[in-house]
DNA sequence: TTGAAAGCGCTAACAT
DNA sequence: ATGTTAGCGCTTTCAA
C-alpha cells in the first residue's frame, strides 16, 4: 500500500509553483508570502510530503551525519556514553551512525572508511584495543573531517579527545586505601598499551609513592582479561604471598569480584583483613555484598563532552588545535574497602 | 590539511575516461577491460578517492542505512539487542542510525520521521512505554518501509516482530517454583499495557491455574518502576501478610534484589524460606549471593532475528504476510531458588 | 515575491 | 569496451 514518495517536485506541480518557491517556503524563508507558505505547508501534508535528507546533503555539501566508533555495544560503560552521545547531538541535529569495531583494527578501518563514505560530519570514536598504528586515524583528518576520541585515545599530538582523569581516579582511590589503614596495596593492571591502563597504574605508583609505600613488584598483576576467573586467578596469586597484601586494588570491576569471591571462600574478611576497590563503577558494585568501592566514569557526560567538542571543531574548519577534556572521577567509597564505619 | 573530495569524475578526468567508464570499472562491471580497471583503481587510491553513499544513494533510490529506535541505551538489555543488530545489519551491507526515545512518544514519533527523512530502507524499534497510539507506525508502514518490532511491540495484525516467548518463560519459572516445593508464589507485576509485562503475568497466571494453585489477589505486587526500591516496597507488603509467600516470582531482575535485601535484613533464608526468582538474566544475577534465578532473554539473538525478519521484508515488496517470531527463553536456575541440592 | 536553471556525485539506459 | 546523457531531490545563484 506504499504511497508515491511525495517530493518538492509534487506539491510545485499540484500548487502550480516553481519548485524553489516550494523549496523556500519549506524553510520558511523571508521573502515568500505567508499565505503562499501556508498553501505550500498544507499540501505537504496532504501530500504527506517527507523531505529527502539524502538529497538535501549531497546539494548542501554535508550530511547531518554523526558517526561513533565503539569497542563494542555491551557492558555498561560504552552503551553509557553512547547515551549522552545520541542525546547530545539530536539536540543538536544530527543522526548518529553506529558501528562496532570488535576490538579490532581491520573492522575499525572498515568502520572507518564507511563513515568516510556515508559522509559522516565527525566521527566520535573510542578505539580498539588491537589498534596500534594509527594511519586510518590520520586519513580522516586529512580528509578535514573533525575526529574526536573518548576514553581510549592514540598518544599523539593532533589528538582531541575527551577522557577521565584515570591517574586522578586511581590516585584517589589509594589515598583512600591509605587512609583506611591500608600499607600493602596490590594492583590488578589491564593492558599497558591503551592510555587508560597506563594512566590508572601510574596513578597507582604515584600515590604509593607520595605516601611512602614501596613499590612490590609482587603486588601487581597483570590482567589476562577483565573477567571475574582473572581477578580470582589475581587474588590466588595473592594470597600464596609470604606477606601477601591487606588491599587489592582492580583497574577494573569485575576482576575485582572474583577476587572477593575468592576471599569469602577463605573466610577472609572484606574490608577488615584485605580492603578492595575496582574501577568503573558498574551498577553490580552496590548489588554485591560487600558493596564495592570504585570509581565512576562518567560515561553519559564522557559522551556528551564528545559531542561538543565536535561541534566547536565543526564551526571552525581553519586550523584548530587539539583539545583534550579531563574529566573528574568521582571516587565512590563503600563497603568493600570502608573500614572506620565510625 | 585537507585535501578536496576526490569524485568519480576527477578520476575521469585524470585518466582521459568517461565517468560512466569509471563507475563501472570500481563496481567491478564486466564490459570493463581488466587493465582499464586496474588504472582506475589506482587513479582512485592515489586520488584517495571515497564513494560519496548519498550521490549513490539518492541515486539508485536506496540509502543502505537501518534505522533502530529503542527506548533508551541504557541497562543490559536493550544495548544487547543493538550489538546482535549492527553485528548483522553491517554483515548486510547495512549502515545502522540510532534513536532513543527516551520512553517518550512524542520522541519516538520524532525520531521515526527524521528516519523516513534520512531515506533508511527499514526500522527497527522497540516501543517506548509511553505509547498508546499506533499511528505513527501505519505511517511508516503506509510509505512501504518495512518496520520490524522487537520485545516491545503494539498488538496489531500488521506487526512483524521479535519478541521472547515471555508467556512460556513466566511459566517456567513458576513450574520450578513448585518444583522446589513452592504453595505460594508471589508476583511482581510491570505495566500491564506492555505486551511483555501482559505475557509475564499470563504466564505466571496459566501456570499456578496448571498447577493447582490459587491466585491470590495479594500476593500481586504491581511495581511502581522497575528499581530495587520498589521490589524492597513490594516485598515488605507481602511480608505484612497473615499467610505471607514462600516464593517470589520477579518480573524483573532489579526489584528481585530490593526483594532480597529486605528478607537479608530480616534474616529470612532465601531460598529454603522465600524462594526468588527474577526475569531478564542480568549479568549481575550472577555476582549477588545467593545468585538470582532469572529468565535469559537471548537479547543478541533478537537483534539479528530482527535483522533478519527486515531483511526478508526487504526482498520481496509484495504484499507480505506479517511474521511474529518467538524466541524460546531459558530459566537459569541458580541459588535463589533451588532448594534440593542433592 | 517568484521562477528558471544549474549542479551536488552518482548510476544506468542508450548509444557507439 | 567505452562514451553520452539524463536524472535521483534538493538548494541556490541569477534573473524577472
Amino acid at each position: 500500500m506504499a504511497n508515491k514518495q511525495a517530493s518538492i517536485t509534487t506539491i510545485a506541480t499540484h500548487l502550480g509553483l516553481a519548485v524553489s518557491t516550494v523549496s523556500r517556503a519549506l524553510s520558511d524563508h523571508a521573502n515568500i508570502r505567508e499565505d503562499t507558505k501556508e498553501r505550500v505547508r498544507q499540501m505537504a501534508i496532504k501530500l504527506n510530503y517527507q523531505p529527502n535528507h539524502l538529497a538535501a546533503g549531497l546539494r548542501k555539501g554535508h550530511s547531518g551525519i554523526l558517526g561513533v566508533v565503539v569497542p563494542h555495544i555491551s557492558g555498561y560503560f560504552f552503551p553509557t556514553v553512547m547515551h549522552g552521545i545520541e542525546k547530545m547531538a539530536s539536540k543538536a541535529g544530527f543522526h548518529v551512525m553506529l558501528c562496532q569495531s570488535n576490538e579490532d583494527v581491520k573492522q575499525e578501518r572498515a568502520n572507518l572508511k564507511m563513515l568516510m563514505n556515508a559522509q559522516v560530519e565527525g566521527i566520535l570514536i573510542s578505539m580498539s584495543s588491537t589498534t596500534h598504528d594509527y594511519q586510518h586515524f590520520e586519513k580522516v583528518q586529512n580528509k578535514g573531517i573533525p575526529l574526536v576520541f573518548f576514553d581510549r585515545m592514540p598518544d599523539l599530538p593532533t589528538t582531541n579527545a575527551v577522557v577521565l582523569d584515570d591517574h586522578q581516579g586511581a590516585f584517589g582511590v589509594v589515598k583512600h586505601l591509605v587512609e583506611q589503614g591500608c600499607k600493602r596495596i596490590a594492583f590488578f593492571s589491564g593492558p599497558q598499551h591503551l592510555n587508560i591502563n597506563k594512566n590508572r597504574f601510574e596513578g597507582y605508583v604515584d600515590a604509593l609513592e607520595s605516601f611512602g609505600l614501596l613499590l612490590d613488584p609482587e603486588l601487581v598483576f597483570q590482567l589476562p582479561n577483565l573477567s571475574k576467573a582473572a581477578g580470582a586467578e589475581g587474588m590466588n596469586q595473592f594470597l600464596q604471598l609470604d606477606s601477601p597484601p591487606d588491599a587489592v586494588f582492580s583497574s577494573y570491576d569485575m576482576p575485582a569480584v572474583g577476587a572477593l569471591e575468592v576471599l569469602q571462600e577463605r573466610n577472609i574478611r572484606v574490608p577488615q583483613d584485605i580492603a578492595l576497590s575496582g574501577f568503573s563503577n558498574e551498577p553490580f558494585t552496590t548489588l554485591i555484598s560487600p558493596r564495592l568501592t570504585s570509581v565512576e566514569q562518567r560515561g553519559e557526560l564522557m559522551g556528551e563532552a564528545a559531542v561538543r567538542l565536535f561541534l566547536q571543531m565543526h564551526k571552525r574548519t581553519d586550523n584548530y588545535s587539539p583539545q583534550r577534556i579531563m574529566l573528574k572521577p568521582q571516587i565512590e567509597v563503600r563497603g568493600s574497602s570502608l573500614r572506620n564505619l565510625l
